[in-house]
DNA sequence: TGTGAATATGTCAGGACGGACATAGTATTC
DNA sequence: GAATACTATGTCCGTCCTGACATATTCACA
C-alpha cells in the first residue's frame, strides 16, 4: 500500500497496519468496508442509547437477534441496504445517515 | 401522502394509490425512496459528467446496459446496496455519498 | 424520412441475502 | 455453581437481486 493510501485511511479512522493493511484492500474496497463499519456502529448506538436489547429491537424490525448481531458485527452476509433500512426504521432520516456515513469511527480495534 | 411525493413515486414507477396507498406510506418508506433516488440521481450525474455511456459504465461495474438503466430510473428492483458500490466503484467516496444522500435532488418534474 | 447510437423496459436463471432456529459464549446476580 | 439475560456464531430454505439477453423506445443528425 501506498503513502497517500495509508494517509487515506488512517485520516478515516482506521488502523493502518491491522487487517485490512494486510489483506490488501483497494480504495474501493476500503471504502465499502468503511461504510459497512459506520453504519453497524451507528446501529449499535442507536439501539443501546435507547435501551434497547437486540432481540427487542429484532421485534420491532421484523427480524431476529441473530440477524442484529450480524448487523452490528459487520457480518458479510448483512447488506449496507438492510443496515440502512435498519436505521430507518429505527427512525434515523437520510440527513442521519449521511452524517453517521461522513463521519466514521476512529481507531478499530488492532 | 402529500401531492409532490405521490409524483415522485409515479415518476419511477411505484404504484400509488393501490396497495402502497392504502396500507399508507410511512415516513420511514418515504425515506427509502428519497434515498434510492438521490443515490441515482447522482449516479447519473457521476457518469454524464465523464461522458460515459450506459454501456461503458456497465462494462466498468462488470453490469449490463439495461441494469445501468434501472440504477439510474431508480427502478424497484435495483438496491440501495448496488447504486452505492457502483458510485465508489465510480471512484465516489463515503463523503461524497453522505454530500448525495443528505442533498435530495430538487423537485422531480411532474 | 431513415439510420445508428443511446437509453428504456421485460424477462429469467442463478446467486446472494434474510429470517429463523439452534447453540455457544459472556456477564451479572444470587 | 446455578440461573437468567444478553450477545455471538453457524446453518438452512425461501425470497429477492442481478447480470444477461431480447426488444422497444428515444434521440441526433443528415
Amino acid at each position: 500500500m501506498d503513502k497517500t493510501k495509508r494517509a487515506k485511511l488512517r485520516a478515516h479512522g482506521w488502523t493502518v497496519g491491522s487487517a485490512t493493511d494486510f489483506l490488501g484492500l483497494s480504495e474501493q474496497e476500503a471504502a465499502l468496508v468503511e461504510l459497512r463499519l459506520a453504519l453497524s456502529t451507528s446501529l449499535r448506538r442507536w439501539r443501546t442509547q435507547r435501551g434497547l436489547s437486540q432481540t427487542e429491537l429484532a421485534r420491532q424490525l421484523k427480524s431476529s437477534q441473530s440477524r442484529v448481531a450480524k448487523m452490528e458485527a459487520g457480518d458479510a452476509t448483512v447488506s449496507v441496504d438492510l443496515l440502512m433500512r435498519s436505521l430507518i426504521a429505527m427512525g434515523a432520516t437520510p440527513r442521519d445517515l449521511a452524517r453517521a456515513i461522513s463521519t466514521p469511527p476512529k481507531a478499530v480495534a488492532v
